[in-house]
DNA sequence: CGATTCGTTGACATGCTTCAAACTTCGTGG
DNA sequence: CCACGAAGTTTGAAGCATGTCAACGAATCG
């Protein structure tokens, strides 16, 4: 299957976009040139460094080809909340208020790269469905994090996000048993809306129950079958369908 | 301004559409005749009824004409979450999964009416910017859910939740300070991460410092000011904008 | 009119936050 | 290369907000 990608349509086409059938340029974007120019137009950003910040305008959306990132929004009080955490593949920035002017900051937690899709560059393609079914996968991350901020407990969250995690870098190729953290435990409870302190207790006492081992950032999930049962419920989803496909993987 | 509607566009044209700049369905639906036909097949739902499932197939989204619904999902030991109330104006029904399923059930709260936008209808209208605008307003609710349920104590919940139904019916044309709740405690506590009894106990003490009065459901607020300051951050918004505006009228 | 659902209130248990302190890692400049 | 300070992580102790359990009253429905 992975051999059968049209590599001739974008002569350095990446894979990110493979989950979803094949590159976004495509399914998105009209015209032959606004591909080449627009899809191939990575920027790197480094660790700390922002793709964008609240309150710009926003006239695009991006999708990750490389490294990761984490979404965020600062309250009044300037604390800040960690919306989410995007991996190679994902698609993120496209909640924009109503004047297009960006609802959150995304920043890089590593270096990282990303492919533009400029608003005004979405062709007939991008028409009803094909761009409901893009937004409908944020909707679904962040109807899943409601779901955990509203019904679990600490340890419900911390596996679920750990579950997430694994998942998500599964599907994308790598290893679900072994990975580096690339967010901060700060990041971690900020999204989780859990105290520092509290993470890293559950980390160390799920460490000591041998369900995982977790060193600095590197965690080594021992035990995907117990972390699961305890994060409970999922929204039904393309994650969930990869999570019972990596359930039948030797992990 | 409200005179300047242009009524003979639509022989039966709503006011619900108003506060975005006109008829969903002129903005959205190509022809005249889809939107005719599509945009005044409203269905009716009494209490209890719903508009659509999780699981269903889903050929289109929603505007809510008259009425109030919740969207909600059940998780798998069959607790519900509630996912958000939707007021005449809102659209609903944008979350679709991968293979166009419902995500999220709808239930009327009260005898409600609808507009079908089905995805199949949307035309050269429905590119890009305009319809992620759309989009983008329900990511900024389940953001500001969020916000609320990872940064905020119970008091906090419930003051912004008053907060936001206030704002919102003030901005349909109804009052901000008394108001009806068509939901039950047991909705508002699957909506706000809280036990019923914590719901019940954090309204009586709001009634207890003299902020608003409540029977039943029936909600009166006495002191907008303080409910906001209790209420906290939210994410700057339509929402937001409305309030501003709410807090200058004479209320 | 009885049954069921909804809302309120009280007492108690507990999981998480907060505060405090120690240790480790990292970055920067001497 | 080492020294120093800042930031990140871990662990402990104590306090408190919220959940849970239980009971009762009120409203709604058939």
């Amino acid at each position: 299957m992975l051999t059968q990608v049209p590599s001739h349509h974008l002569p350095h086409e990446c894979h990110v976009c493979e989950p979803r059938g094949g590159c976004l340029g495509l399914q998105l974007l009209d015209s032959e040139e606004a591909r080449q120019q627009l899809c191939h137009a990575k920027k790197i950003s480094r660790k700390g460094e922002h793709v964008f910040r609240e309150g710009e305008d926003a006239d695009c959306f991006y999708v990750l080809r490389s490294g990761s990132l984490k979404s965020y929004l600062v309250t009044e009080d300037g604390e800040e909340q960690v919306l989410g955490f995007y991996l190679p593949g994902d698609v993120f920035g496209l909640d924009t208020a109503d004047s297009q002017l960006r609802m959150s900051s995304a920043v890089a937690l590593e270096t990282a790269s990303v492919c533009r899709f400029p608003h005004a560059y979405l062709g007939d393609k991008a028409q009803g469905a094909n761009l409901l079914k893009i937004t409908a996968e944020q909707m679904q991350r962040d109807h899943n994090l409601v779901l955990m901020l509203a019904r679990k407990d600490a340890d419900g969250r911390i596996a679920s996000f750990l579950d997430d995690l694994a998942c998500r870098y599964w599907s994308r190729g790598y290893s679900a048993s072994a990975f580096l953290l690339t967010m901060s435990r700060q990041d971690i409870g900020c999204y989780l809306g859990l105290a520092v302190e509290t993470v890293s207790r559950t980390l160390t006492r799920f460490q000591e129950c041998g369900v995982l081992k977790v060193n600095r950032r590197e965690v080594e999930i021992l035990d995907h079958a117990s972390l699961r049962k305890m994060a409970g419920t999922r929204v039904n989803s393309i994650a969930v369908e990869c999570c019972q496909k990596a359930a039948l993987s030797p992990s």
